[in-house]
DNA sequence: CAGAAAAATGACCGAACAGTCATAAATTTA
DNA sequence: TAAATTTATGACTGTTCGGTCATTTTTCTG
């Protein structure tokens, strides 16, 4: 007898899902892909290791739910800022807001999705192409907030997707600077990247740019 | 009977080393740390997988002499480079020349670099502390110029540890851009990197920078 | 060139671990 | 509550691969 379109067995099979990816992402992120073992993951959600198999594929199945799961969120969200109306400058202030908040949201996973991004980008394997759309996708949601910035002429000509992928390149760096010790910092790392994008990017006031000053 | 101080052991001996790690960075960059094995890295080398060990401790030490001697090679040119004279902004372009000169020099293993970045620094293992260490290195040797630029007044007054970091970060990320398969481009990677953290840093004409613009 | 020393080999070993499956427990149904 | 069905288990299997070492090949020495 569903209720609210779900049966018992629905809802509890779901829980499970969930459960299971909660523990692939602390052990995942612990251990990383490679080093983290299904029997581990298995044992932090409680469960034994032939019961993975009953809601997943296989170990990289496993990983790439919890992985998909946080990328498809992070475009939704960009998604609907890009939407909203507001000066360039707005737009990318909240752009950035967006992405560290997703950092923060599981300080957890960030470790995972900033480890295993170079792996997924670099080599090949099961997932590799689709993470790499996913990552170029966002890149092209951000794009065009530059492109229209330039067209108002709010921002400099920069090329607008190199500049997207570097704003983002600028969010990954800032959680390098964690693992390698660097964060005692008094430093507001995303008010100090945002202003560092920004000053890169802003159209100066045209007495401020003389000729000759970027090359 | 020694040779410039060699015997033609020693020299048979280091040219072995050399022709391992070459062949070593050909397989690692193609498969990455752990699915590249030692019997391809061997048979690249054009020796048994046995031979490796007379010459190695082990694949980690394999491994990690060839990252380290790219390493340090970075250190020494940019120890070079940041201790010659002039402007922040003339000093700041030859960093990132240097940075992206190595990237360059073997492309092959600028994969490698990518996309083992993140493992070693975001997991443990044997050598990824004194990977990390190298790393903060790096941007210590850049970050006085940064303060140097700051006191001349020729920057704004940004944090200069993590501003040295971000630069490492876009440059990175500009590896990043190809193996997403968006290096299609017409645009100079070098040039838009430095315009964007230039005109991200440096001191605008006072009348330029209005209260309030950067916050 | 003979014998000693060094370098090279690759078959072999053992550990790790993803994935399987016969069996057991739990849950549902009648 | 008894049979049927779904869910869970964990011992087991097969494979992969880093590392070893007894044996062979090459190089050196006198």
């Amino acid at each position: 007898m569903p209720i609210e379109g779900k049966t018992r067995r629905e809802v509890l099979t779901e829980f499970r899902h969930a459960e299971i990816l909660a523990a692939a992402r602390k052990v995942f992120s612990e251990k990383g892909f490679r080093d983290a073992t299904l029997e581990e993951i298995a044992a932090a959600a409680g469960i034994a290791k032939g019961t993975l198999y009953l809601y997943f594929e296989n170990k990289e199945e496993i990983f790439w739910a919890a992985v998909r799961e946080r990328l498809l969120e992070l475009h939704a969200r960009l998604k609907e800022v890009v939407a909203r109306p507001g000066t360039a400058r707005e737009r990318l202030r909240e752009i950035l807001r967006v992405r560290f908040e997703m950092m923060r949201r599981d300080e957890q996973f960030k470790r995972v999705y900033f480890a295993e991004f170079g792996q997924l980008c670099g080599y090949g394997g099961p997932h590799a192409e689709e993470f790499r759309q996913l990552q170029v996708e966002a890149a092209r949601l951000v794009a065009p907030v530059i492109s229209q910035g330039i067209k108002d002429g709010e921002l400099r000509p920069v090329p607008p997707l190199e500049a997207a992928m570097a704003l983002t390149d600028l969010v990954r760096g800032t959680a390098a600077l964690s693992f390698l010790g660097l964060h005692e910092n008094h430093v507001d790392l995303e008010q100090f990247i945002f202003d560092l994008f920004w000053q890169g990017v802003r159209k100066g006031d045209s007495k401020g740019v003389r000729k000759g000053d970027s090359k």
